[in-house]
DNA sequence: AGCAGTTAGTTTGTACCTCGCACAAACTTA
DNA sequence: TAAGTTTGTGCGAGGTACAAACTAACTGCT
């Protein structure tokens, strides 16, 4: 049998993307699962769902992943023997009779993982331990319009001092990341407010100094991570996070993945459109979100309606002086509200997620703000039948959210859930 | 007595609700990959890689999935003892010497697929070969606003036309239809233009007649599966199908996965906001991209500025009366595709596809309107270094990409590349 | 106290999958 | 005709998940 020639479809230049050439030094575009990567993978599920669910049994964790208990107890045992879980004291079972359950947790004295929180003239570094808690913070500021090398002793210097303080070398760093970044060849693009770090290699500069694997993605998206791994966003598998303030920016976990574009892009949301041939915004373009959503925007209408000390309003502010009774913060409020709606709005039309964790400035609003907003998208989108949509904050520091997201990064890395 | 004579990698026997079964069997949010799974998913991609790159022999597949050349016999071989697959001719291999390679594609006498296209008032059904052709085409129109039962017949009847036509029976059925899907229950929701069709679970109906597996999946989503294993998409890992005309609706390839959120949502970029208050849309918002850039708007400018026979114009037609010479057709066409690029440019900005696959009215416009389309979203994203934004049509008629793609949908479901 | 019943975790054997090695088949080149 | 090259196929090794059977530990009933 003879077969036709398949016809070639390459009407649009494809160009070759880095993620494909990554995904198989073959040039092909398949795949197939090796039996060792299955082991790996099902070894990163269970951590996962640890993580996702606490401190649970072998026999839980069985049920819960729909497996048999010899396959648990074959994955875990190395683990407790390599010291990373632990077994507890074992706990009265809550049905009746039956021996009772070890419950299985990581190890809190296991290595910790290394964070790196990188905003325009600040860097914070910490320890974040399995479990989740902050340790050895430290703090140190640099010149963003300065020079490089500068930036990396200063750089050097904090996060030695963070790290020196674990007992034993970290899994890994974890760095999140203003600015637009790189994330597959760990660089770090553009960062407008830090012209310093423009085109920084700084996973390289960190591994060699350091030794270390090193992660990095730029900031929602480590703000995502940390939702999913210690925030509102455990356990779930579809949210995204959406941070305000002076920029906007969202990542998203869909179908209990980060989403990466190529090179690690995607979430720039800030510069979607919402106001054709609108407000000129920092990008040269017109109408984006931003222009109407950030807190220039809301800095802006409080001087033109001549609210006091307008640079210094805020979510927070506006909220607490609704509360105190003043109409003209209630209205700014809920405009300001509903201009981040719309964001959200054409994020559930595109990808449908239903739960959206805030951050940055309209997170300080609290419940409030996140119930204001939850009501306008609600007017605004177009529902399906049964379709709920959830808006929550993240009550935790901003800082600390991001930071054990750095930390979460390298987790998510070194337990290869790629699949 | 055992049934397993079915052989694993079997596509039909299969209950379409096998997701959910999948996902609903233990309450957890977890599930590891067991040993036959696995098998299941290598079988499946070798199939697609099959599918993307065309007849390739056992050791050129081997090299594209990056295993061992006896790990693909291991799959082959049931798949050519089940007449899936067949064994070409021996081709002479491009290198020199050595035994000659012996290509592997799909048995043209392999069971067909039925495709179903359900559109407001009309019906349209054929059987797609694994190959791609189509065969047995039939069309009936049917009642928008009448009788339940009546429809049912009229679909029944005109299934049953094609099907029998078919030498063996198919592998499953596929239906890709206009309006708001539910893909999980197998029921389509509501069709605005087509109130009959409200609620209907047409997924049980088909299967209780024919006895075969159904899926069902929304027009834009039909598309890009369509695309995706015959057309423009082949091969890609990251695209997005966009339809523009009476409405306007996408759908998403994403890393290598038909993007469906939760029952079959997302997508619906018709209503996402690109004027904040702006003109009043069907839905009820204002400011909805369909305002701006689908058909009604198209007529109500051409009316406005005066053009012949305003109710019948389109993107072909701007194209053509453009070529012509006629400015205020190049001047609509390029304010229409700029509305269109917005759409696109929001889409681009969330998820970085880089790649768009424009079918409907656009579509008719041809290479022009493609070209014109990616000069303004260039023009109107923030662009990463390196990225490139490729947009294309789909020459293929509209009806047949739809088709394909239901065909497509019964094709991705039993072929499990869920993971 | 003793026994049945229940649940947790482990041991043992089995089935399945991929891989590396060796080998026959088939073709080219010198 | 011999050497070299590539394809495709047995066969055993290594790794993984599963099922059955077992021990351990606890509850409840007699």
């Amino acid at each position: 049998m003879k077969f036709e020639s398949q016809p070639s479809y390459s009407l649009g230049q494809r160009t070759p993307a880095s993620r494909e050439v990554a995904a198989g030094e073959n040039g092909g575009n398949v795949t197939l699962v090796s039996q060792s990567a299955l082991g790996a993978i099902n070894r990163g599920r269970v951590l996962q769902a640890l993580y996702d669910n606490g401190p649970k049994s072998r026999a839980d964790l069985a049920r819960l992943a729909g497996v048999n208990r010899t396959t648990i107890t074959g994955i875990v045992q190395p683990m407790i023997e390599d010291q990373l879980l632990v077994e507890g004291d074992a706990s009265p079972s809550d049905v009746k009779g039956g021996k009772p359950a070890r419950p299985l947790y990581f190890n809190p004295d296991a290595p910790m993982l290394g964070a790196v929180l990188l905003l325009p003239g600040t860097i914070q570094t910490c320890l974040v331990a399995l479990t989740g808690e902050i340790k050895a913070v430290a703090k140190a500021e640099f010149d963003t319009h300065g020079d490089t090398e500068a930036f990396i002793a200063v750089m050097t210097e904090t996060l030695t001092a963070t790290l020196s303080q674990a007992q034993q070398a970290p899994f890994g760093i974890g760095v999140a990341s203003a600015g637009m970044i790189d994330s597959d060849n760990g660089t770090i693009l553009t960062v407008n407010l830090a012209p310093v770090l423009t085109g920084l290699p700084l996973v390289a500069i960190l591994q060699e100094r350091f030794s270390l694997p090193v992660v990095i993605d730029h900031h929602p998206r480590a703000l995502l991570v940390g939702d999913r791994w210690f925030g509102p966003g455990r356990g779930q598998q579809n949210f995204a996070a959406v941070y305000t303030g002076e920029v906007l920016g969202g990542a998203f976990f869909i179908d209990g993945k980060v989403y990466r574009g190529l090179a690690g892009s995607g979430g720039e949301l800030g510069h979607s459109v919402v106001q054709i041939d609108g407000a000129l915004c920092n990008c040269g373009k017109h109408g984006c979100w931003e222009t109407v959503a950030a807190l220039p925007w809301l800095r802006k209408e409080a001087a033109r309606l001549s609210f006091p000390h307008p640079k210094s309003v805020t979510c927070a502010r506006l909220v607490k002086e609704a509360d105190e009774g003043s109409k003209a913060a209630e209205e700014l409020l809920d405009r300001y509200t509903r201009n981040v709606a719309f964001g959200i709005v054409n994020l559930q039309q595109t990808l449908s997620l239903n739960s959206y964790v805030l951050h940055g400035d309209v997170a300080g609003g609290g419940l409030k703000a996140a119930e204001l907003i939850r009501q306008h998208v609600e007017q605004l989108v177009v529902k399906r039948p049964g379709q709920e949509i959830s808006i929550t904050v993240n009550g935790i520091g901003e800082g600390h959210t991001a930071l054990r997201g750095a930390a979460g990064l390298v987790l998510s890395s070194h337990l290869k859930l790629v699949i």
